[in-house]
RNA sequence: UCGGGGAUCGUCUAAUGGCAGGACAGGGGACUUUGAAUCCUCUAAUCAUGGUUCGAAUCCAUGUCCCCGAGCCA
C-alpha cells in the first residue's frame, strides 16, 4: 500500500493532542479511526475525515484503525463495503492489520448492556416507537419517565435475554439508558440502546435479532480499540455526554471526542441519500459517475490521491460551518497534475490545414517533450504530415484584439513543429470555413527560426493520417449554482442540476497514447488534463476530461 | 423558546494580550516553443456596542446573526 505524505499540521486538534501529550492524559499515545457506517460511497467529504484521521496518527507516530460501523442491517450491503475498503487504501490511509467492525462488539456490547441493567442504569422498556417520542418531551419540556422506567433488575435481565432470544417481535420493545428525563440535551432523555430487528447482517448473518444502536456502539467500540482520539462531525458534539455517560458507567478506557466542521463544497452535494437519489434516477451513470463528488467518481475523473491530499491540507480544520470553494479543489488538481501527467496533443474541434509546399507522401517524425516539468519523462516522437488537424478555435478570419492564433497572413508556430503560415482559406457553401492553405517553413523544424524571428503564438496539431480517433467526455460541475439548495419557492436541489455536466464529443489523439490502459493520465496541451476511462477499448479510445487548464484567454475575451 | 456550537479579506484558514499573516479567487506585470506552469505585484477582513488594558481579533458585559439537536438513522 502507498504510505502518503502528509506535512505536519498545526490546528485546534493538534492544539488539543499537544495538550494531552503534556500532561500526559494517553501516556504520549494517539490512535485514531475513520468509522464509516456501510450503507453508501464514500465522498470527498470523507477523504477530509481519513485524511485528518490518518494524518494525526502519522504526524504523532501513532496508529490508524478502519471500522465500519455496521450496526444498522436494514441499510447496510456488502457492496459498500467493498468500496469503502478500496477507497480508503486508493487514498493510502493504511489501517495496517487493524480492520475492524461495530459487529465484532456485539456479544462485548451485549455483556456490557447486562452490566448496566444490574447497576440499574438500563431497563427494558415496552413502549412503541410513537410512545417513546411523546415520552421524550420537546425542545423546550422536560420529558416523562416511561411507565417500565423502575422494572426490577431481574424483570430486565429476563426480559433482556428474551429479546436477544427473539421472542419479541420488531419494535415492540427496547433496551433504554435509564440517565435522565428531563436532561436539557434530549441525547440523554433514557436513550434506546438496543433495538429488535429481525435482519440479517452482512456480517453476523443471523446471529442476532437485538442490534446495538449507533449511539450505544460507537463510544464502546473507540475504547475496546484504545482510542485516543475520536474525530467527528459537528452533529455529534452533544452526544458526547452520552458517550461519556455509558464509559463512566462501564468504568473503562476513556477516548477524548474532537468535533470539527464537515467539508461542504460550492457547486456539489454531499449528503449521501441525495447522490443515492441521483444514481438511482440515472442522472448520473452511478457511484463512480466522474460527475460524483465520490472518491470513485473523482478517481474515475482522473483525480489522484496525492492531489485530494493536498486539498484537505489547503482547506485546513476548523468548527466554523464553512463551503469550500471548488476553484481550490481544482488549484489541488491542477498543481498535482501539472507536475505527473505525460504532455500529448490533441484536438477536439478540427479544422484541416493543408500545406501546400509540403511533399505529399512525405512523413516526417519529430521530437517532443512528455513533460517539461519532469525531464526524466523524457521525449517522444509525432508524426507530422502535409495534411494537418489544428483547433477550431486556434483559427480566426478576422482576429478580435488581442489574438495571438492562426489568421489570414498570420505565422504561427506549430508545437514541436515548424512555422506555418495562412495563405488562403477554403469555405463551403455556407461561407463556413472547412480548410486552411498554408506554407511552412523547412528552415523551422523543430520550432526554432534560424534568422531568429518570432510568432505571437504556438498552437497544437496533428497529422491528419496518423491522428487516432477517439471519445472525449467533457465533465462540468453537476449544479448551476454555489449552493444546490438556493431555490426559488416551490422548488427543488433537483431543479439547479447543470443539464452540460457531461458533454460527449469525438476527437484526435496522437498516435502515442493508442496502448494507453485506463487511468492512464494525459494533458492534452493547452486543453485540459484528462484521463483514460475503463470504457475505453482499443477500437474506441475514451478520454475522461480532469479539469481545464486556466485560459487567459477566455478572460480576455470574457471581458471583451 | 431549552441545550450545544460558531462568527477574521469574495472563499478557506492563521495570529493563544504585542506589526491582522497565508492560500485560493480577482486585478496588474515579467517570462514563455502550452494564453499552461513559474515569478513579481496589487486589491481585500476581525458581527455590533460598551468596558478592562500602555496595548484587544484575543479578556469582560450586553446584543445580533448562523449552524446542530425532539430516529428504535449514523
Amino acid at each position: 500500500m502507498p504510505n502518503i505524505e502528509t506535512t505536519a499540521q498545526s490546528n485546534f486538534i493538534t492544539d488539543i493532542i499537544d495538550s494531552h501529550n503534556q500532561n500526559g492524559r494517553f501516556a504520549g499515545r494517539v490512535h485514531t479511526r475513520f468509522p464509516p457506517e456501510p450503507n453508501g460511497y464514500l465522498h470527498i467529504g470523507h477523504a477530509k475525515s481519513i485524511m485528518l484521521n490518518y494524518g494525526m496518527a502519522q504526524q504523532y507516530g501513532g496508529k490508524f484503525n478502519l471500522r465500519f460501523d455496521d450496526t444498522n442491517p436494514t441499510k447496510e450491503e456488502q457492496e459498500y463495503i467493498d468500496a469503502i475498503t478500496e477507497d480508503v487504501r486508493w487514498l493510502g490511509a493504511d489501517w495496517e492489520d487493524r480492520l475492524f467492525h461495530a459487529s465484532d462488539y456485539f456479544q462485548q456490547l451485549y455483556d456490557w448492556a447486562v452490566q448496566l441493567i444490574k447497576q440499574g442504569q438500563a431497563y427494558v422498556c415496552d413502549l412503541s416507537a410513537e410512545e417513546v417520542r411523546e415520552h421524550r418531551g420537546t425542545l423546550t419540556e422536560p420529558g416523562r419517565p416511561s411507565p417500565y422506567r423502575d422494572r426490577p433488575v431481574e424483570e430486565n435481565l429476563d426480559l433482556f435475554e428474551r429479546m436477544k432470544a427473539g421472542d419479541y417481535a420488531d419494535g415492540s420493545r427496547t433496551l433504554r439508558a435509564r440517565i435522565d428525563m428531563a436532561a436539557p440535551n434530549l441525547n440523554l432523555r433514557d436513550p434506546v440502546m438496543y433495538r429488535i430487528l429481525h435482519a440479517e447482517h452482512p456480517r453476523t448473518g443471523g446471529a442476532w435479532c437485538i442490534y446495538p444502536t449507533y449511539d450505544w456502539a460507537h463510544g464502546q467500540s473507540d475504547s475496546i480499540e484504545g482510542i485516543t482520539h475520536s474525530i467527528c462531525t459537528l452533529e455529534f458534539e452533544d452526544h458526547r455526554p452520552l458517550y461519556d455517560w455509558y464509559i463512566q458507567a462501564l468504568g473503562i478506557h476513556a477516548p477524548q471526542q474532537i468535533e470539527f466542521a464537515r467539508l461542504a463544497l460550492t457547486y456539489t452535494l454531499m449528503s449521501k441519500r441525495r447522490l443515492l437519489k441521483l444514481v438511482n434516477e440515472g442522472i448520473v451513470s452511478g457511484w463512480n459517475d466522474p460527475r460524483m463528488p465520490t472518491l470513485s467518481g473523482l478517481r474515475r475523473r482522473g483525480v489522484t490521491p496525492q492531489a485530494l491530499r493536498d486539498f484537505t491540507e489547503r482547506i485546513g480544520v476548523a468548527k466554523n460551518n464553512s463551503v469550500v470553494d471548488l476553484a481550490l479543489l481544482e488549484y489541488s488538481i491542477r498543481q498535482d497534475l501539472n507536475q505527473h501527467a505525460l504532455r500529448v496533443m490533441g484536438v477536439l474541434d478540427p479544422l484541416k490545414v493543408t500545406l501546400v509546399n509540403y511533399p505529399e507522401d512525405q512523413v516526417d517524425w519529430l521530437d517532443a517533450v512528455n513533460n517539461p516539468e519532469d525531464p526524466t519523462a523524457g521525449t517522444r516522437q509525432v508524426p507530422f504530415s502535409r495534411e494537418l488537424w489544428i483547433e477550431q478555435d486556434d483559427f480566426r478570419e478576422v482576429p478580435p484584439p488581442k489574438y495571438f492564433r492562426l489568421t489570414p497572413g498570420r505565422e504561427v508556430r506549430l508545437r514541436y513543429g515548424y512555422y506555418i503560415k495562412c495563405v488562403d482559406v477554403v469555405k463551403d457553401a455556407d461561407g463556413k470555413v472547412v480548410e486552411l492553405l498554408c506554407t511552412y517553413d523547412p528552415e523551422t523544424r523543430g520550432g526554432n527560426a534560424p534568422d531568429g524571428r518570432k510568432v505571437k503564438s504556438t498552437i497544437h496539431w496533428l497529422s491528419a493520417a496518423h491522428a487516432l480517433p477517439a471519445e472525449a467526455r467533457l465533465y462540468d460541475r453537476l449544479f448551476l449554482t454555489e449552493n444546490p439548495d438556493d431555490v426559488p419557492e416551490g422548488g427543488n436541489w433537483m431543479d439547479n442540476l447543470n443539464p452540460h455536466s457531461l458533454e460527449v464529443r469525438p476527437c484526435y489523439v496522437e498516435p502515442s497514447v493508442a496502448d494507453a490502459p485506463p487511468g492512464s493520465r494525459y494533458q492534452f496541451e493547452r486543453l485540459a488534463y484528462f484521463c483514460v476511462d475503463p470504457d475505453s477499448t482499443p477500437d474506441k479510445r475514451v478520454f475522461n476530461r480532469t479539469v481545464a487548464l486556466k485560459d487567459e484567454w477566455a478572460k480576455v475575451q470574457s471581458r471583451q
